[in-house]
This record gives structure tokens, sequence and C-alpha cells, in this order.
RNA sequence: GGAGAGGUGGCAGAGCGGUUGAAUGCACCGGUCUUGAAAACCGGCAUGGUAGCAAUACCAUCGUGAGUUCGAAUCUCACCCUCUCCGCCA
């Protein structure tokens, strides 16, 4: 959510600001509720105060034993025609909030210009994509023989599903365990186990919803929950209406945890192998922070999560998403981009974002800053660290042998028992 | 699942229909005293909103929502959460 403050002072500023987005506000529309809202309330704090003051005076009359029919029918009349203000304030509201729950963020000025993923920038390239004797198989035709099974999934649960058994299963596990730890040893985050099942409130605050509904998994019966689409979601609600000591900060969490996502939209997108699905594993990582040093936040997040792809030896790239690519929650969003050698090209394995005050101010997520003394939102920032299954994708492809053996990275022997080498 | 108790300011904890945004204690901040510190004493100390240059004034908030009432932290209902006991389980 946007600062409401900024809205009412600045409202064609922030128009312009969101019009980078290719997002349109009607901005006549706007300011004529807020001048309603504003109108309305003003008469019903108005109406309240005279209310208040009949009320008291009623009950220092009694105390002394004075008549007070006359102030009781006054009071009487007063309360009715608050009661009318207030129901016309309260669908004013509505509808503001309902406008202002839409806006998406403001980007920062140093994300690039940009309708959609073709104007996204690439900032910097790690390591050289491998030239390969034979023609590179894609990660169905490598993960197959030793235990990919896509036949059995849709049996279980349809199509977007895995199950993976044996050397794969392994994998999958030894990835993530990796990448916790790492994360918890080099880079001072603090490992989290999260509820993987969320109320919709958690959603509001971290801006799933009200807009993005439809690319969520609601669970059916009393009380009705989510599943959760990133662990972004538990990780950040944790400073949910906090207001945290400043020697806190910054906080720094790790997960890992299932993802469930609909997919909604993506119908005939990446239909093959396990590039999308409906469930899949990722390590993530979020920081709540100062707002001074969220953008130095973000360079060192990122960094993070390059360490993973580095460790395991995975050329990459990383692209500072332009305008019309950037999530609307997000100011300002890098995503790495990870070489898959049978797609001949960088497909995304990461995407770290801040998010500045956005889902602060939906949390009501605060710090109390020592300068002001007074309790000021903070900013979070979140990223991938990285997916899972997408990495697997990518040692498969990357370290496929002519026979179709897999060499299994370095970082990942001792996770894997010692097994230096995957064959069926 | 059954029975009971409870959710009040940073924390503890009173208040249970009327000048109560809320006693008191602790913590915290400022001051007096002190060579310094502690103690003692004095003062301050919730959040958001609106108007105002400001002092300030007004409004909202005592788990959440609805209701009763001229007036609700206080009464009613629903929901959420916490605790205790019993049952059942991983």
């Amino acid at each position: 959510m946007l600062d409401p403050k900024l809205l009412r002072s600045d409202l064609t500023g922030v128009a312009a600001a969101l019009a980078r987005r290719g997002f349109v506000l009607d901005t006549e529309a706007f300011a004529a509720l807020e001048e309603q809202r504003k109108g309305a309330q003003i008469e019903a704090d108005r109406l309240r105060a005279e209310r208040n003051a009949n009320a008291k005076a009623v009950g220092i009359a009694k105390s002394k034993g004075e008549e007070v029919a006359g102030l009781l029918k006054s009071s009487e009349a007063l309360g009715e025609q608050l009661h009318r203000v207030e129901q016309r304030l309260e669908a004013i509201q509505a509808q503001l909030t309902d406008l202002q729950m839409g806006l998406p963020n403001i980007l920062h000025a140093s994300v690039p210009e940009g309708r959609d993923e073709s104007a996204n920038v690439e900032v910097r390239r790690w390591g050289e994509p491998k030239s390969f004797a034979f023609e590179p198989k894609d990660h169905v035709a490598l993960g197959e023989p030793l235990g990919m099974d896509f036949e059995a999934a849709g049996r279980i649960s349809g199509a977007r599903f895995v199950v993976m058994t044996g050397v794969l299963a392994k994998l999958h596990r030894a990835l993530a365990q990796f990448m916790l730890d790492l994360h918890v040893r080099e880079h001072g985050y603090r490992e989290a186990y999260v509820p993987y099942l969320v109320h919709g409130t958690a959603l509001i605050g971290t801006g799933q919803l009200p807009k993005f509904g439809q690319d969520l998994f609601a669970v059916h019966g009393e009380p009705g929950f989510y599943l959760i689409p990133t662990a972004e979601v538990p990780l950040t609600n944790l400073v949910r209406d906090q207001i945290l000591a400043a020697e806190r900060l910054p906080l720094k969490f790790v997960a890992h945890s299932p993802c469930f996502r609909s997919e909604a939209g993506a119908a005939g997108k990446d239909t093959r192998g396990m590039i999308r699905q409906h469930q899949f594993d990722k390590v993530e990582m979020v920081q709540i922070v100062r707002p001074e040093s969220s953008y130095a936040a973000l360079e060192e997040l990122t960094g993070h999560a390059e360490t993973v792809l580095k460790a395991l030896e995975l050329p990459y790239r990383v692209v500072a998403l332009c305008a019309g690519d950037t999530g609307s929650l997000s100011a300002k969003t890098y995503d790495l981009e990870v070489w898959l050698p049978s797609q001949n090209r960088y497909r995304e394995i990461s995407s770290c974002s801040n998010c500045e005050s956005f889902q602060a101010r939906r949390m009501q997520a605060r710090w109390r800053n020592p300068d002001s003394g007074k309790p000021e939102l903070v900013h979070t920032l979140n990223g991938s660290g990285v997916a899972v299954g997408r990495a697997l994708v990518a040692v498969l492809e990357n370290y496929q042998q002519a026979d179709g053996t897999i060499v299994v990275p370095s970082a990942l022997v001792a996770y894997m028992g010692g097994t230096a080498l995957l064959k069926n």
C-alpha cells in the first residue's frame, strides 16, 4: 500500500510515477472520493464531539440530581444524525480502500523504463555457458531414467506436478539443505520453520491479496486457509503489528518451504518438465531493515542468491527488471537467470525485491527510530535463494555427460552422502 | 472433542455503565541532589487521524466485529487468540 499522505499531497506525482508501469490512476475520481471522505470525517468528528460533551453533561447533571430530560433528547437527535453520517463515511471509506489496495508500489528511480521483459537490463554475467560435444538433453529426458516421473504425478495430482524418486529426490533434498546451510552459516540468516497454510490477513499484509487471489490455492473449510505461494508470506508477516527496537534491525530470515501456485493465466507456458509447477520448493530469504539501508540490503541479498549459483558453478546473469516487468509489490527487482543448455538461454531462478514500506504499511510493521523517537515503517525485502526445483533442473542440464549421467557439483557431494555421479 | 479461566499502555496489573485514554508498580527519558554512580525526590512517557505557523483543540483505538444505551474498557452476541484440566492422537 502506498502512503495515504503522499496520495493526498501529490496525487498527480503518484499518478505519473505509476504510469511508468503502465498503470492508470484515475486522479479525478480519487480526488473526488478523498474530498467526500474528508467532509464526512469532519462532520462525523464534530457530531461525536457534541455527543460526547452531551453525555458528559448528563453524567454530571445526574450526579448533582439535576433534570436531564432535555439533554437526553438532544443526544438522541445527535445519535441519529451521527448514524447517517457514519454510514456514508463507511461506504466512501470502502471504495477508497479498494482503490488504494489496488495500487502498485512506486518504482525506484534506478528501475529501467520499458513495458515488458524485453526491456529488462542485464547487470552482470557470471560463468561461461559450457559447450557440449553432443546435443544436450533437457532435464526431462535426463531426469526420467533417474526417477523423474510425470506420469505418476499425473495419475495422483494431474498436470504441473512431479514425482521424484531415488537419487533425484535426494538431490532435491541436498540442494535445499545446502542452500539453507549456506545462508545461515555464511550470510547471517536465522533459519525459520513456518506455516504453509495462512490466513487471508497474512496475504493482505504481503500484498498477494486482494489483487492476486486467482494465483493462490484456497483451502475449503472453516477457517479458510490459503496455501502459501512463497515463504515470503509467513516470513515477512513475522513482523506484522510489531514495533521493533532499532538495535534488532536488520532481521534476516531464511526458510525452506514448498510453494503452491495455481498458475492461472500461465496455460500453455512451460508445460513440459519442472519449470512451472503447482507445487515447488524454494529457499527464501527475507530481510527487515531500516529504510535508509534497504537499497544496500537489496544488493547484499541479491549477492547472497548469487553465491548459491556460484557455489554450484552454474552460469547465470543478473537482470534489473524494467518498469513494466517489476511485480506490483516491489520498488525494484533483480532477477537471477540461470543458463539452461536445452533452451540455449537464461531462465529465471531467483527474484530479489525491495518492497520498501509497501508491505510494512499493510502489515503495520514498524521500528522505533531513535532519531525521532517515533515508530516508523520498516522496509522489507525478499529473494529466492534459490528455487530448488529449478536449481535441480539447472544442475541436471549443466552437469550432464554424453552418456546421460550427471556429475554432482562438488559443493553437493557431501550432501549426497559422497555420491559424485548420478546414474540409473 | 468436553469443561473452566482469561485477553487493558513497552511489561506487570487495577478499573466492570457516566467529567476514564485509562489507577498503581516496573522499565524508559529529562531534571534536582552527588566527586561519579546508586538511592531518593520532581517532571515526562501509547498509536493513528483532522484543523493550526505553533501552543493546542477535537476524533478514533482497552483481542476483532456487530449490538444495547443519551453515554461502553465496563452490558449482550459472534468470532479470533491464550492458559488450565480431561479425552484423543504424530
